[in-house]
DNA sequence: TAGAAAATCTAACACATGTTTGTGAATGCA
DNA sequence: TGCATTCACAAACATGTGTTAGATTTTCTA
């Protein structure tokens, strides 16, 4: 279980058995957590930093009139709010979408980790600027795509971020999102996600059904996306340069 | 010069004097840019870290097909590309918008004082945390809210990150965007920025002329735009808890 | 397994925003 | 000082997306 966050810190170089094993240690028995239930809400500081293990959950934000937004999808191997350990409060909620297994350590002492393993240190920052890439491509995807190619390039994201750690089955993979909040994803009303989705499925590039996601044609869907997984920094690549050659 | 980048540094907490004095040092003679003009590239690998000295700057991103998008202002005192020195290269690029003067520093130093003075990469990683935040906020803007109160948003946003550097006369601040940029940067078209711009102005809430931005009702405008500072991390008060009772 | 609740899907209509095109003012450059 | 460029502003029209409301289907749960 607590393999998919040692893959994804391990996308960056490899850790030493010395790290692994401080980390896995430091890492609090796993908890089962119910679908729709804040990890984390706006406001707390919670002085432990959660890592998802298993499921999906959501960054999101709400704003005074109900309307709510969500920044970001967090998929098995995310942490979820490392940051907080550093600005010491949290300023959006997570929220699972799914049912989750998730576990935490404590802030001080993922903090030490930090001081005495370097590489540690670095593959967390590592993890912090992907999700920061992520997010900015975010921005470009709702300033500057129409529904159509918003809903694909999510798609393609998703696809790309869930096979790095191992959990697509070659064109399809696990989303359980409703429309409702593919919509608040998006930035767009659930009924024109609606439109939207028939509109893939109608072109033969996408279908999602029962909270299964599969691509039928995913050169199409990337063109139509304007989708370059540039901004993933080789996440969906096996093992970066600093692997040596004995790749496994 | 250099006093706003410091001065935005100890928003955090106060560094040591030999903290601030090998930051000095590592610092580049400052170097002057013409306006429009890119500090780094996207696909750059820099190898040094720039900073913000004077003047306005935007991260962005184009499409293949031509479109846009701002991802970021940068404001006097900010870096600009932190996390190339950590991801190896960049996923956007960042371009002058005034003419602006910016100094760098070579990546490899400012790794080398972090690991030497824990409260300096403290403050760095502060840095880009508050920057991660403010781009969330950004995503809530462009997904939920709309043109009129994404430009009264972003205002407000700009006039509390320019009051934080001592770059703000009352309720005035520079702001040197064009209607074009402006659209980029709130994910609307120019024509439709200007239609936006009238009605801030014959509401009275707010003008723009010559790059300067008045606000004129502050409060109305923060309504308006479902404004919430929270997300600034009190980078608009002078000098957090930290800070002892003598403060200047 | 029935009933309730949630999720998907449709349709009609409203409207915010985009597009195109053009004018005049401001700005920069030779 | 004049010319070219950029910028702000305007009007008419096109359209993507939102809203409201309701019918169907699926999923949950007692």
């Amino acid at each position: 279980m607590i393999k998919s966050v040692l893959r994804k810190l391990e996308h960056h170089h490899l850790l030493s058995t010395a790290e692994t094993q401080a980390l896995a240690e430091a890492i609090a028995r796993p908890r089962y957590v119910k679908p729709h239930e804040d990890l984390v809400s706006r406001g707390d500081s919670p002085g432990r930093v959660t890592l998802l293990l298993d499921g999906f959950a959501t960054r999101y934000k709400t704003l005074e009139d109900g309307r709510r937004q969500i920044l970001g999808l967090l998929v098995p191997g995310d942490f979820c709010d490392l940051h907080s350990a550093v600005l010491g409060r949290m300023d959006h909620s997570i929220a699972t979408v799914s049912p989750a297994t998730v576990a935490t350590m404590r802030a001080d002492v993922v903090e030490q980790l930090s001081t005495r393993h370097s590489s540690l240190a670095h593959a967390l920052l590592w993890c912090t600027l992907i999700d920061d890439a992520i997010t900015r491509e975010w921005v470009v995807n709702l300033g500057r795509r129409t529904a159509y190619e918003r809903t694909a390039h999510f798609f393609c994201e998703i696809h790309a971020r869930l096979a790095a750690v191992g959990l697509s089955r070659g064109s399809s993979c696990r989303l359980p999102l409703t429309q409702t909040e593919l919509g608040e994803t998006l930035g767009i009303s659930t009924v024109h996600v609606n439109r939207t989705l028939q509109e893939l499925r109608r072109k033969g590039l996408v279908t999602i059904r029962g909270g299964e996601l599969t691509i039928h044609d995913h050169d199409q869907l990337m063109a139509d996306a304007l989708f370059d997984p540039d901004y993933l920094y080789a996440l969906g690549q096996k093992h970066p340069p600093t692997r040596n050659a004995a790749n496994g």
